[in-house]
DNA sequence: CGGGATTAGTTAGCATGCTAACTAATTCTC
DNA sequence: GAGAATTAGTTAGCATGCTAACTAATCCCG
């Protein structure tokens, strides 16, 4: 067992993060819902007023076109609603709907069911050594390879070029305003 | 930063395995390839004789109909070929082509130099613990959610499904399993 | 003010993954 | 040895994710 050579890691964390996946889909399905669902509606709940797609997508960690598919089916499906932002009228803002509003607290508690359920057995500084790994390697991946992007030319192409999202900052509706 | 709360724990798994799955689809593209893709190619360089397509999907951690679709455009893109097995009509085999054989090499350097650069600042030791975390989290994760069903006393059926993938043992062509 | 650049959201098209349901071949049981 | 059960592979249909390219609105700057 444990073999722990640094050539299975990238399979290793590619399997567990698709165990856990599995698993917790299998759990929300009676639900209708899904893990990228659930953590949508997830950070919904959690944000301190509405939130913009861009910013939705940004707190997941996904890219706008994945974000707007996903809204798509939250729409039909009643869990969510879009407004046009009145500030903006480029914005979008999303809300939960009654129905969420309701169902919010069982869905959160049986993905924290999962989780403790998956971590129970870790010892606490074993977990927080691993995710101190995890995320040094998040931050490495994530840096941008530069040396491909010296051509400061007027580019007329649109800038997508870093690697990272469209907004890397907040957009924050209310503060903005106040 | 770091605030280590086993709460963020899925969301950094889940971001940690994005990330380094898109930094390496990105460095194979120039070869038309992409991290599914080289995973498989991988598993049959290293193989010890010509593998079956269940096989193939139980190394890699997929389910069947998702290897089915990955080998038809590894086919279509000269990467493989697949040959009906001649002791049992059912199975095929598959088959890396000179292309493959060939491109290999530096196919796999380039997924090597991802590891090192992603993982090089990390101890060893703390890359070990992580990788138990994370075998410990998947067998936990894997395990069939039992009390569901362990009532296999009365009626004898053939099979005892155990909720695992359609093999879950080596398949191996030749040897029966006895 | 006006026009180019940027930003938010969208659409189109594809890759990768899943489950359910099917066919064909083989194995197992009586 | 016939028929039921199992196994390997497939197809269909969907979910989730990506990039490229588009529209509309807003911003910025000369």
């Amino acid at each position: 067992m444990s073999q722990a050579d640094s050539e299975t890691f990238g399979p290793l964390l590619h399997g567990t993060a698709r165990a856990w996946r599995l698993k917790l889909d299998q759990r929300l399905k009676p639900m209708g819902l899904s893990q990228a669902k659930w953590r949508t509606l997830l950070h919904l709940s959690l944000a301190d007023g509405a939130l913009t797609q861009s910013e939705i997508a940004s707190r997941l960690g996904v890219e706008e076109p994945t974000l707007v598919n996903l809204l798509h089916r939250l729409e039909r499906a009643g869990w969510v609603a879009r407004k046009t932002a009145p500030h903006d009228r480029r914005c979008k803002t999303v809300h939960l709907r009654n129905r969420a509003q309701s169902a919010i607290e069982q869905i959160n508690a049986t993905a924290a069911d999962l989780r403790n359920e998956l971590l129970s057995e870790i010892p606490p500084a074993d977990l927080r050594r691993c995710m101190e790994v995890l995320e040094r390697i998040t931050n490495k991946a994530e840096k941008v390879d530069k040396v491909t992007k010296l051509k400061s030319h007027p580019v007329r192409r649109r800038s997508k070029g870093n690697g990272r999202n469209k907004n890397g900052n907040g957009v924050a509706i209310r503060e903005a305003t106040k």
